[in-house]
DNA sequence: CCAAAAGTGTTTTTTCTACACCCATGA
DNA sequence: TCATGGGTGTAGAAAAAACACTTTTGG
C-alpha cells in the first residue's frame, strides 16, 4: 500500500511545420507497446528536479537550443498506465520555432495533429492524453500570453504569424485584428525592415519581433481586476 | 542514476474564515522538521491515482464532503526537498466554502494567509511553495471561472460573495459589478428568497446561488476567439 | 493598368467601470 | 423620518471584431 515507484519525465514537443501543428515522437521497438508511438522522456535522475530532468532528456532527440519554452503540464499517474511496474510520469509542452528543424534519431518522427481525429494515432501509453493536454494548454495561452514567440521565428511578417496562430488555433484568425491586438498588448514590435514580396508581387511586407521571449501574461483582463488606483498584490503570472 | 522513489500528494485546503484566507496544516511531532507546519497528504497508494489518493487522505483530516473543489497545482521535485530520500510530490488545491466548519484533529489548524507576510510561517520542507501556488492559482481562476462556488455556501448575498472575493484577492471589488458581471455570464441566479437585514436595519437583500457547482471557463475573452460564425474546436476549458 | 498582397481608417459591438440615484427596512 | 445597507439606471471608457479602403509591389 506504498511502495516504491519509478518518475518519469515526459514532454509533448510541438511545432507548427507546413502550416500543421505537429508532435514529436519515436516509435518503440520493444515491449511493452512495441511499434507505437511514444513521447520523448525517460526516468527522473537521482540529482535532478523533474524540469531539469526534461530538459535533459530532450536534449537527446533534438538540440534543446531551438526548444524555445519548456512548462509543466501535469502528472500523469493511472496505477496500470504502464503494465507491470508503477511509473508516474509528470508531463511536459515543448515548442519549437516554425523556422526549425532540428536533425532527430531515425526512429523519431512528426505527427500531424489532426482536427478532428485522434491528436496522436498509434500512440503508446497514455501519450496521446498528454498531447491532447499539451495541444489544450498551448491553445489556451496563445490567447492571454505571449507565448507566440515560441512557435514564430526571430523576425516575421505579420501573415507568417497569422498562419501559426491559424494552424495552432484550428479556427481563422484575422491578420488585421491580430496585429491590433498584439501591437497594443506591447507583444510586437516592428523591426523596421521589410520582407520581399512573393513572385505574384504585392506590398512588401513589415518585419516584426516579439518583444519579449519570455513568458508573459499579457490579457490581465479575466475581469475583477483591481479597481483603477488600487493596493492588490498582482494576481496572475503564476497561472500555471 | 535512477533510483526507485517514493510519491506523495499533499493538498493545500483553503478557506475564507472570519474574512481572511487560510490553509489547513498540522504540526509535525517528528522529526524532520518536527514542530513545523505541514500540509495534509501522504504516500501514494499501490492501486489508486493521485486525485484518488488525494481525497483518501484528505478525508482523514476533513469531511470531504465540504471540499467543493480539488484540482492538481503540479510536481515539486527538488531532490533535496525531504532529507534523506528522494520523495517527489504532486500537489493539490483543495476549496471548502466559507460556511463549513470541519471537525479536524487536534494537531491541525487553520492558518491565515497574511497579505505581505510568507503565505505559511514556519512550513515545513517546501510546503510554503505549495500555500504560495495555491493561492495564485486561486485568484487566477475566481477572474476567469466560475470558481466561487467552491468558497461560498449554497446561498448567500451579494455583499457576503463579495467579501469572499475581497480576501481570496486582496483588492477592493464593487458589489455592484460583481453582481453584474457574474449574472451576465450566468454564473449566478437569484434564489427568489431574500436575507433578513442586520441589526442596523437596512434594505433585505436578495438571495443568490451559483448555476453550476462545477468548474467552468466562463471568460472565453482572452482575445483571439473565434470569429462569429466560425468552426473553431472550443479552447480553453483545460487551461490548467 | 491590373491583380495580388499588405496595411490603415472607421464603425459597430461587447463588456466592463463609475457613479448617481432609488428602494426597503429597523429604530 | 432618518440612517443603513441593497439594488438599479445610465453614462462613459476600453478593447476587439468587422469591413471598406488605400498602399505598394510584379507582371
Amino acid at each position: 500500500m506504498a511502495s516504491p515507484t519509478e518518475h518519469e519525465v515526459l514532454a509533448a514537443v510541438l511545432q507548427i511545420r507546413g502550416g500543421t501543428l505537429q508532435v514529436l515522437a519515436w516509435q518503440r521497438a520493444l515491449p511493452p507497446d512495441s511499434g507505437r508511438w511514444a513521447l520523448p522522456g525517460g526516468l527522473l535522475g537521482d540529482d535532478e528536479d523533474v524540469e531539469q530532468s526534461v530538459r535533459r532528456q530532450l536534449a537527446e532527440k533534438v538540440d534543446l537550443r531551438e526548444v524555445t519554452h519548456v512548462e509543466q503540464l501535469g502528472v500523469f499517474s493511472r496505477p496500470d498506465r504502464v503494465p507491470g511496474v508503477r511509473r508516474i510520469a509528470t508531463a511536459f509542452l515543448g515548442l519549437v520555432p516554425s523556422d526549425a528543424d532540428p536533425a532527430v534519431p531515425p526512429d523519431t518522427h512528426w505527427h500531424v495533429l489532426a482536427a478532428p481525429a485522434p491528436v496522436l494515432a498509434n500512440a503508446a501509453f497514455d501519450h496521446a492524453d498528454i498531447v491532447a493536454a499539451a495541444r489544450d494548454r498551448l491553445r489556451a495561452k496563445l490567447s492571454y500570453t505571449n507565448l507566440g514567440f515560441a512557435l514564430a521565428p526571430r523576425e516575421f511578417t505579420i501573415s507568417a504569424l497569422r498562419d501559426l496562430y491559424v494552424a495552432a488555433l484550428g479556427h481563422p484568425v484575422s491578420a488585421t485584428n491580430l496585429q491590433r491586438v498584439l501591437t497594443r498588448r506591447a507583444v510586437l514590435e516592428p523591426t523596421g525592415a521589410v520582407a520581399p514580396p512573393g513572385p505574384a508581387g504585392g506590398r512588401p511586407a513589415a518585419l516584426f519581433r516579439f518583444t519579449d521571449r519570455t513568458l508573459r501574461v499579457t490579457d490581465a483582463s479575466a475581469v475583477l481586476r483591481a479597481p483603477s488606483g488600487s493596493p492588490g498584490e498582482g494576481t496572475r503570472g503564476a497561472v500555471p
